[in-house]
RNA sequence: GCGCUCGUAGCUCAGCUGGAUAGAGCACCGGCCUUCGAAGCCGGGAGUCGCAGGUUCGAAUCCUGCCGGGCGCACCA
């Protein structure tokens, strides 16, 4: 916002100095302009003297000297630009520059922060993913949560972007599912049964089973595993919308692999590949030559049962996504995924594909405390915590917001008793809670009848208290934080965002009143909490959150 | 053994394409409610950024090698 009109001033000089022969243009996109972290430092600096001085073997103070005599001050914008330390060249800006914030945060409200350097491009984000054997669990839980919440802030830069679920309900595991449902539902008839050795042991499983009874009593005993395989899928699918529903995430489309099947595309792989050269027969097998792409062995394909490995339907279906038509495609795996990229890669580049259109986010695994021990957790074993049961103890929001609080790379450590036991104290309160008190303070001034007045009759210039200009810069920085979010995919910055401005705002309401005895001022700070109150909403609903207006 | 990833305050973690004197929350201790909501605020102290080299004006950040945790290394997904 601002910083992109400095930005241009910068730009702008930098290639007047070009032009006048001062320098080369080998910096143009390497330097940066940040906002330094101590005062005195300026509002914003530029690395841009040292870069250019390390390109040209130069002394950077010598070329900021330059820099800063074409930049020129004390104008609008600019009140004074120094040089500093090893070659910096802080900038101080026109104090009243801040407040232009506030006209536009309001004028643009829900829209504040958004932007549309995605250009529509389509993306697809595909994850969750989980196969229909199982309630989501806990690892599911943050997958969800990541993937829904990079589409969202995608979608705020202005990608056209698409939420896919992938699931396979066909296989050995499914089967397993269908025998293990079967056995069930005989054992709570009261008939002989045999449970799989390797059968789901989940709690869901009877449920199944006691619904299938209540349906149809003892008709269905006959029916094979392939019925009771059907059955227990519809429940389980039907279970996991309900849950993906309640933490308040909608997928545009599902993508079954059997379709894959269907439409011939797998064999169609197997052609394209061994046209290539790049597929063999050897023991039964079929192998795809993936030492071809730099990996240490050629990985099997197609098993001498004559079923595919699971890698050649995500090598298909990653094609069907670029047939789609996608310029960019995200997919969100758990770390235990890891082993699938390079070969879904190295598929997508055998088949000419662009492989830098697909990007992998592998996020790490998520550990439970209870009672200060971690909890093992197993699908088949009954051992694991779903998401439902999370969201049960500490809800929707803390949910979203401890799943978002680290980066994909960081293992997340969820600490039930904390959640649960210490939920006054918790994170998401504390940032709605600034929500929430920004509405009472509107309340209080509607209440007490204060004129709130019309934007422009507010003097927005007499908020020059520390905290309000720190408070307006953060504001400032809003859309520049969402952007850098989008580019990194890393939308745990939005709930850092969130915090920051949450508690400097509430640091801000203990020492200055906004209601007081004077009313032009308090005009300009009911101005100033309505834009605060517009960015905090639009950060807690870019991360799924609720803002709260009382609490 | 190989690959990926992480190692920052007592704990959990930020640190945005290398930048100026290293940050937050929790926990601990001490203060603040007759005044816009105390789910809040103020104050206190704590780190050889795993270790050792290297790259350069400058490294928590990049490279190499070790150490340690996690995840993978199937004709399971």
């Amino acid at each position: 916002m601002i910083k992109s009109q400095l930005k241009q001033r910068v730009d702008h000089c930098y290639q007047l100095g070009v032009e006048k022969g001062l320098w080369t243009d080998a910096a143009a996109d390497s330097y940066t302009i940040e906002v330094p972290k101590r005062d005195g430092q300026g509002d914003f600096s530029t690395n841009l003297a040292m870069i250019v001085a390390g390109k040209e073997k130069r002394n950077p103070r010598e070329v900021a000297s330059q820099l800063v005599e074409l930049l020129g001050g004390g104008d609008a914008l600019l009140d004074k630009v120094e040089i500093a330390g090893p070659g910096f060249v802080n900038f101080f800006l026109n104090r009243g520059i801040w407040s232009s914030v506030l006209p536009k945060v309001i004028e643009q409200g829900d829209c504040f922060g958004l932007a549309d350097f995605g250009e529509g491009k389509k993306v697809l984000v595909e994850f969750v993913s989980a196969n229909p054997t199982g309630p989501l669990s806990v690892g599911h839980g943050r997958n969800a949560i990541l993937g829904d919440s990079i589409a969202r802030v995608l979608a705020a830069v202005g990608y056209d972007v698409q939420r896919e679920y992938y699931f396979n309900d066909a296989g050995r595991q499914m089967r397993v599912l269908g025998a293990s449902t079967k056995a069930r539902y005989l054992e709570l008839l009261g008939l002989d049964n045999e449970f799989p050795e390797d059968g789901y042991q989940g709690n869901y499983i009877y449920d199944i089973g006691r619904r299938l009874q209540e349906e149809s009593g003892d008709g269905l005993k006959d029916k094979d595993v392939l019925f009771f395989k059907d059955q227990a899928q519809k429940h389980i699918f039907a279970d996991i919308d309900s849950t993906l529903k309640r933490i308040g995430i909608a997928f545009d489309s599902y993508f079954n692999e059997h379709t894959l099947y269907e439409d011939g595309l797998i064999d169609d792989v197997v052609d394209k590949l061994r046209n290539k050269g790049l597929v063999y027969e050897k023991d039964d097998a079929t192998w795809f030559k993936t030492t071809e792409f730099g990996q240490e062995q050629d990985r099997v394909i197609i098993k001498n049962t004559g079923e595919p490995t699971y890698r050649l339907p995500d090598i298909a279906y990653h094609r069907e996504k670029f047939r789609r038509g996608f310029d960019w495609m995200i997919d969100i795996f758990g770390a235990d995924h890891i082993a699938t990229v390079p070969d879904v890669m190295a598929g997508i580049r055998a088949l000419d594909l662009d492989d830098s259109k697909v990007t992998v986010i592998l996020h790490q695994f998520v550990t439970l405390l209870r009672g200060g021990k971690q909890v093992k957790m197993s699908t088949r074993k009954a051992t694991f915590v779903t998401v439902d049961e999370l969201v049960d103890e500490v809800g929707v929001d803390a949910l979203r917001f401890f799943f978002l609080m680290r980066k994909p790379d960081s293992q997340l450590e969820f600490d039930l008793d904390l959640a649960t036991s210490q939920s006054q104290e918790n994170p998401v309160y504390y940032v709605q809670y600034a929500h929430a008190r920004l509405c009472s303070i509107e309340r209080q001034a509607k209440e007490q009848a204060v004129a709130v007045g019309e934007l422009d009759a507010a003097d927005l210039l007499l908020l020059k208290e520390e905290e309000e200009l720190a408070l307006l810069k953060t504001m400032a920085g809003y859309p520049a934080m969402i952007a850098g979010a989008a580019r990194d995919l890393a939308p745990h910055r939005v709930i850092f965002f969130l915090m920051e401005l949450a508690g400097q705002f509430h640091r801000y309401y203990n020492k200055h009143k906004v209601l007081g005895e004077n009313p032009e001022l308090t005009r300009a700070r009911l101005q100033f909490c309505r834009a605060l109150r517009v960015v905090l909403r639009n950060g807690l609903h870019l991360a799924g959150l609720e803002a709260p207006e009382k609490m």
